[in-house]
DNA sequence: ATGCACCGTAAGAGTATGCTTACGGTGCCC
DNA sequence: GGGCACCGTAAGCATACTCTTACGGTGCAT
């Protein structure tokens, strides 16, 4: 069960105008051209960003008429935060060592 | 206390290589030509790669002999991790009324 | 049926990014 | 002191990326 697979999640959330599409749709799922208004972006960007983000698994899209809803993609981004936790976990063990002895031998 | 400013942690993590020298470094602190060794790049590449890292927060370094040993650094991770975290859990609420009607209506 | 609103895609340009090679500095060992 | 090993930086290049303008398709309302 991957699910999220085809495009890079990390990659996705590189770009400062993805991650400002991301922040929007996590309080509320939107339009493309509600999107468009409230970034300094024009709305084929938020087009092409959506297709990169959805691609990603990270969004999702729903019609509705002529619009088209995009939505946040838990699943995905806790996924994406799984990734980090175990970066921190793993990290945290080799930490303690350092944080005994900031002085290293020899 | 912000700490980890100067450096966008998730433009650090969009490229691969960069990535890849996180995962490394995940596991166990190394030094610069220890990474290179393990990666497809050349030694200055892995460098330049831990100067956005180290900008961003994500590694820290430490002197030993002519050696750079850098080590993750957990609470910048912990910062990206929470961050997933809040978009997670904002999301949710708007993601449990798609649950209980995966059949949209008309 | 006609007009309108909304959206995705194509093409193009300008910018930004990441890698490689070459160089200089620094600390350790013999 | 001489040589060696390790690393950061500079310059340059090839590539990838993102944005904008222009266009075509689709669904709704009148």
């Amino acid at each position: 069960m991957v699910a999220y697979q085809g495009g890079d999640g990390w990659a996705a959330l590189g770009d400062p105008t993805r991650r400002a599409i991301v922040a929007c749709l996590a309080e509320r799922p939107r339009a493309v051209g509600e999107l468009a208004a409230d970034l300094p972006v024009s709305r084929p960007a938020v087009s092409q960003a959506l297709k990169l983000l959805k691609e990603a698994g990270l969004v999702a899209e729903r019609a509705a008429g002529t619009r088209r809803i995009y939505r946040l993609n838990p699943a995905a981004v806790a996924a994406l935060r799984d990734q980090l936790d175990a970066f921190w976990n793993r990290a945290l063990s080799h930490y303690a060592d350092v944080v005994e002895q900031p002085e290293e031998k020899s």
